[in-house]
RNA sequence: GCCCCUGUGGCGGAACUGGUAGACGCGCUCGACUCAAAAUCGAGUUCCGCAAGGAGUGCUGGUUCGAUUCCGGCCAGGGGCACCA
């Protein structure tokens, strides 16, 4: 007996040492057993690990070591997403050069990381900021280039005039740049960008391949990729409007079915057409310069009045030569999508609607709901969207909107115009053709060029005669310079008096490199990847190594990298594939988003936010109630949010493990909540894992003293007591099992627990146990040790070294479930009458239903419960359930 | 505005493909041990009712022998996208 509790302090460190002295979590190429890929998506370094990182890596952790002791070759590595702005604002508030700054911030991570005990593979461990990964990553740009999927392109892009930088939309304030207060400007600038709209359609059709993905991440990349069906349609202008040289305007529809309640042409502010008739009209010009001043800011978007320039031209409508519509340019127009025209049917679209209204342009319905009386169908104020019959719409009425769209597109892909000046583009579809049918995408390609200097180098040289060289492979890594000062705003890689100025590598006169830096996005798309062979020095990846260790079965991390992080993932390993570094399609089989650590809040009467380790928390019959630790003053018990420095409700998982240790932590992460929903932190709850560790502590240990005096061999034959306990063993290792592989690990713990419980009692229940029950509670607790040790690893090698296992059992194979013993040989159905529980009854497991309908009807209860009423039918569900209906 | 998800005790949550609703835990109540507290152990804990019994998974209809689960309508909370033609 043992009455001393478990020291995880003590413990925890000392198992580390071992684990790592072993090395037992390094995997090896060459490992000839299946291999199972673990990744949880690598941290920033900020420098220190948060709550939400613990949650994350111990999900991961979990299933790792589940995997491991099933017998797979498990690649769990670990590494750092380091480049990125907040090194850069260290270099300018703190004078620290931003690559000292992150290798800091990467060692003290590091260790905390290793405080909670996980089975991470740190020999493949790399920084995306080390040259030996980025230099690889140029060798992709390059690769990516030769093969037409990175391009330079002209964009608008927000430009602050004051901090020389471009900045992102969400960096836009009310039209002004969030650190300078200066206007922002509307830019054309060349971007680098990758052609991830390529891949659009493809990246859509295999969202439905990956069955191991959350329906919700799917929905949301289908959604943003966007595709819509429609038609491009050319309204020829009518000449004694047009500006020279324009003949026609394009416009791309999805509601092609309703051309016949058209009012209005409408063009983006910076359309071609726009520009053309701007030069003959200054008050169109200003209109125009008025309109693209706005545009970016999400705020003014929303608010923004729909307003319209009537530009004087007339477009003729397809099916009616005489009928002109009159083309207006309009600031809620978007150059970027279609072809930055669209025709106005305002019947039917809220914002056409409001844009006639305000200029006088009338409506016309032509799609009129079922059941409704054409004459009397009227629209003032709202559109209508809906189903319907089409009127108003000469040789389409009567038809459906799908009928009237097939007909339209028939008729205007075999109507010819003479061709314009330029003529179309070949793979336009017919030439000549009035309309053709078109799929238009709301993905844009990826513009990574950042003017910042902590990031990867774009590997290219621009040279004033022969243009844009790339850096030739054998000069690569293009390396950052380390000799940068950040005393003037913008990009500190532009002012670096040296750096940029080199040779042309073509033509050897002098020339520039590019200053812009990739998106850090781009690091994070292909480091998954480069885990499988981080030790190649020549190549990104090794196709034989990248090929049978990828794709990643389980990647896990949070919901927020849904679209961009996943979904650039997915483009960039179709373009690896196109280059020749992998021959796979998609990154990921399996991932799982997992919820957020949120905690409740407190506040102090003068409403200022305290952290949750200055409160103490009383509960009492009446509800809880906080108060300061250190003056007794009152706190108000606040929401539950996300944990923020600002409403302080953070928790420091240092703070934790040093308090309760990290099995604890772990325990607590894993118990509460279903891994994708939010989990609250808790003291109280917190606590209850707490003493769970100290439980199973000393229920192993009184289980290791009775293990002794039980016969080393099984036992010929149990009796009822031990085959119960056995029973439960192997029920909880077949659930626990099966439960992990779902990633259902808060049900999981709750088996374990039950079987924890059930253990107790055997204990509690039989001082003196019999021989074969004492070895029957050996295997008992050796296997409930294994079922907690994925979860609290530490504790579990404590315990199993308690029973005198041999080895360490982050080593030891996953205990075999013996099927026999989760068999019964009689079945207990519950009895129904008319659907309410009546009583229950057991019988033989083979028992025929004429058999069980007899012993139901016997019952007293069901007798009790028909009356006097007739049995009329009884139903019986095998291994459930028994219904009689009276 | 469009799209999606979620609503179960005081709380977190469980319930395989329609088959005992509330597993497991937190909290609480009572009891044992203790001078006392903590820890530990035992009993209880959806609601109404002394009980028999009845009601009950956001509300409301429906399908079914049987609905937390399937279908229709509504309400509430959360998320994604947003001048996308």
């Amino acid at each position: 007996m043992t009455s001393e509790r478990y020291n995880a302090r003590d413990a925890e460190p000392r198992w580390q040492r071992q684990w790592d002295k072993k090395a037992i979590f390094a995997s090896k190429n060459d490992d000839p057993r299946p291999k199972y890929y673990v990744l949880e998506m690598f941290p920033y370094p900020s420098g220190r690990i948060h709550i939400g990182h613990v949650r994350n890596y111990t999900l991961g952790d979990v299933l790792a070591r589940f995997m491991r002791a099933k017998g797979y070759n498990v690649i769990h590595p670990m590494g750092w997403d380091a480049f990125g702005l907040p090194a850069e604002n260290a270099a300018i508030e703190r004078k620290v050069a931003p690559k000292a700054w992150t290798y800091d911030n990467i060692a003290a991570m590091k260790k905390q990381l290793q405080s909670i005990g996980l089975s991470l593979d740190w020999s493949r461990e790399f920084a995306t900021c080390d040259p030996s990964y980025y230099k690889h990553q140029q060798k992709l740009f390059l690769d990516f280039l030769r093969a037409g999927l990175a391009e330079r392109e002209k964009r608008k892009i927000n430009w602050d005039p004051v901090d020389m930088t471009v900045l992102a939309n969400e960096q836009v304030i009310d039209g002004r740049g969030w650190r300078s207060g200066a206007v922002v400007e509307l830019r054309e600038m060349n971007q680098w960008v990758f052609k991830i709209t390529k891949y659009a359609q493809e990246l859509l059709d295999a969202l439905d391949t990956l069955d191991r993905w959350p329906d919700k991440v799917r929905l949301m990349q289908r959604n943003w990729i966007g595709r819509s069906e429609g038609m491009l349609i050319r309204f020829a202008l009518d000449p004694a409007t047009a500006p020279n040289g324009e003949s026609e305007l394009k416009i791309f529809t999805t509601r092609h079915d309703t051309l016949f309640g058209a009012k209005f042409m409408a063009i983006a502010p910076d359309h071609p057409l726009a520009l053309a008739a701007a030069a003959k009209n200054p008050k169109l010009a200003e209109f125009i310069a008025e309109a693209k001043r706005h545009g970016t800011a999400q705020e003014i978007i929303d608010t923004q009045e729909k307003l319209g320039f009537d530009t004087g031209i007339r477009a003729v409508h397809p099916f009616d030569p005489n009928w002109k519509l009159p083309v207006y340019v309009a600031n809620f127009v978007l150059m970027e999508y279609g072809t930055g025209a669209i025709f106005g049917c305002p019947a039917h679209d809220q914002r056409d609607l409001d844009f006639v209204n305000k200029y006088g342009l009338g409506n016309t319905p032509v799609v009129c709901p079922e059941g409704q009386d054409p004459k009397t169908f009227v629209i003032t104020d709202t559109a209508y969207d809906g189903d319907g019959r089409m009127i108003n719409s000469r040789f389409l009425d009567g038809m459906t909107i799908e009928q009237a769209k097939e007909e339209v597109a028939k008729r205007l892909e075999t109507e010819l115009r003479p061709l314009p000046d330029p003529p179309p583009q070949a793979g336009e579809g017919r030439v000549g053709a009035v309309g053709e049918r078109q799929v238009n995408f709301r993905l844009r390609d990826w513009g990574i060029s950042r003017q910042r200097y902590w990031g990867c180098p774009i590997p290219v040289i621009h040279c004033p005669r022969c243009g844009v060289v790339p850096v030739p492979d054998k000069d690569l890594p293009v390396v950052l310079p380390e000799d940068v000062s950040f005393d003037r705003p913008g990009n500190a890689l532009d002012h670096h008096p040296t750096w940029k100025h080199v040779a042309c590598p073509q033509c050897g006169g002098k020339a520039q490199r590019e200053t812009d830096t990739m998106d850090t996005f781009v690091d994070s798309s292909w480091y998954f990847a480069r885990f499988t062979d981080p030790w190649n020095e020549n190549a990104p990846t090794t196709r034989s190594v990248v090929d049978r260790l990828m794709p990643v079965d389980q990647y896990i991390g949070g919901v927020e990298h849904a679209i961009l992080h996943l979904l650039y993932s997915r483009f960039f390993i179709r373009a690896m594939k196109a280059t020749d570094h992998i021959s796979m399609d998609e990154p990921f089989a399996g991932m799982f988003t997992q919820g957020m650590v949120v905690h409740e809040t407190y506040q102090k009467a003068d409403g200022s936010y305290v952290t949750p380790a200055e409160v103490k928390i009383e509960t009492g019959g009446n509800g809880r109630r906080g108060s300061l630790i250190v003056s007794g003053e009152e706190v108000t018990i606040g929401s539950i949010e996300k944990m923020s420095k600002s409403k302080r409700n953070t928790v420091d998982p240092d703070d934790i493990i040093s308090t309760y240790g990290a099995d604890v932590a772990r325990w607590f992460m894993l118990s509460d909540s279903p891994p994708d929903r939010d989990v609250i932190w808790s003291d109280e709850r917190v606590q209850g894992a707490s003493r769970f560790v100290q439980r199973l502590w000393r229920l192993v240990n009184e289980s290791a003293d009775i293990a002794k005096a039980a016969p080393s061999a099984r036992p010929a034959a149990c009796g009822a007591a031990a085959l119960a306990l056995r029973k439960a063993a192997h029920g909880a290792l077949d659930k626990v099992s099966t439960g992990i592989e779902r990633l259902h690990f808060n049900v999981c713990l709750a088996h374990i627990r039950e079987f924890s419980n059930a253990l107790a009692d055997v204990l509690a229940r039989h001082g003196q146990p019999s021989p074969d029950l004492a070895w029957a509670v050996r295997e008992a607790a050796v296997i409930l040790v294994q079922l907690f040790a994925p979860m609290m690893p530490h504790l579990a090698e404590e315990t199993w070294q308690v029973l005198g296992q041999p080895g360490l059992v982050s080593e030891a194979p996953w205990p075999q479930i013996e099927r026999d013993l989760l068999i019964e040989d009689t079945m207990t159905l519950v009895v129904q009458v008319n659907g309410k529980k009546r009583g229950e009854v057991t019988v033989a497991r083979n028992a025929q239903n004429p058999e069980i309908e007899a012993a139901v009807l016997g019952l007293d209860a069901v007798k009790q419960a028909l009356g006097d009423k007739a049995v009329r039918k009884v139903i019986v569900v095998p291994m459930r359930i028994v219904n009689v209906v009276g």
